[in-house]
DNA sequence: CGAAATTACTATATGGCGGTAGTATATTAA
DNA sequence: TTAATATACTACCGCCATATAGTAATTTCG
């Protein structure tokens, strides 16, 4: 399954971040770097900054650093800043109330397979996007 | 994960059918029973006979009938018809050539839970929608 | 200081999905 | 044969995600 162009966009942006020695990173260079419309990868960055996963430094010079340990930022944490999680929660036949309680008729046997998606992306953490491998993308 | 609304559609109509005990299904009576868009409603079931899941009879006193057995109907065939499976299929990170041999980052540890939502879908058929109790959406 | 480099903001395309409207076509009951 | 009932087709609109363009604001090097 598939994450938004989006969420992917930003976990390859965090993900190189984590795979370089460099400590600040400006917009110009990660979109040399990485195949990334410029435009909307500033935009990007400027949502990654206000969710607190890195922070922007303005002007010359200036670029953006990790604001919190890549340890401590998750897959859904990232995935829910910029395209929400919602669809990755949610029953799959689109049943508002759907629960154990009271289920929609494929929820007994999609309900295991949605909690292991869901801890997958909740115990994750970036972390794991480092690599010895060269990024493909 | 959710699936498109024309698939939640789709399945809703293909469901509502099977827990029936009518033979032939006019687009109007459907619209009455299902909460679903009068115009789009008709579109689809247009899609779903292309598709050869059911059959149209046209004029007065048409409608749709099964074309053919519901056991021989699959989720995935479905979804496939209306909004592609391309999106449940591909990698989570959107590398083209993710695989075994040639994985993305996250690869090893998503990839057993993609299969086994694929094997959900490519193995249930839309039988396991017939239920006893009242639909609901 | 002042020019250069950088991020931030706003406005505007573009494409696909969900949804609507109107018309054409086919069949049957009476 | 004709009116009624049904499906099929084409065109269009609104919304959202993706993407682009231009300008404003901020900081630092020389």
């Amino acid at each position: 399954m598939k994450l938004s162009k989006t969420s992917e966009y930003a976990l390859r942006i965090l993900s190189f971040m984590i795979n370089s020695d460099k400590q600040v990173f400006s917009a110009k260079y990660l979109i040399d770097k990485l195949d990334v419309p410029d435009k909307y990868l500033r935009r990007l960055m400027t949502d990654l900054s206000k969710s607190g996963f890195i922070r922007s430094i303005k002007g010359r010079d200036g670029g953006y650093v990790f604001a919190k340990k890549a340890e401590d930022i998750c897959l859904s944490q990232v995935i829910d800043a910029v395209e929400g999680m919602k669809k990755y929660e949610g029953c799959i036949l689109g049943f508002g109330e759907c629960s154990d309680d009271n289920p929609c008729s494929l929820h007994e046997n999609y309900a295991p397979i949605k909690e292991q998606l869901n801890t997958f992306l909740t115990t994750t953490s970036i972390m794991e996007l480092k690599s010895t491998n060269v990024l493909k993308f």
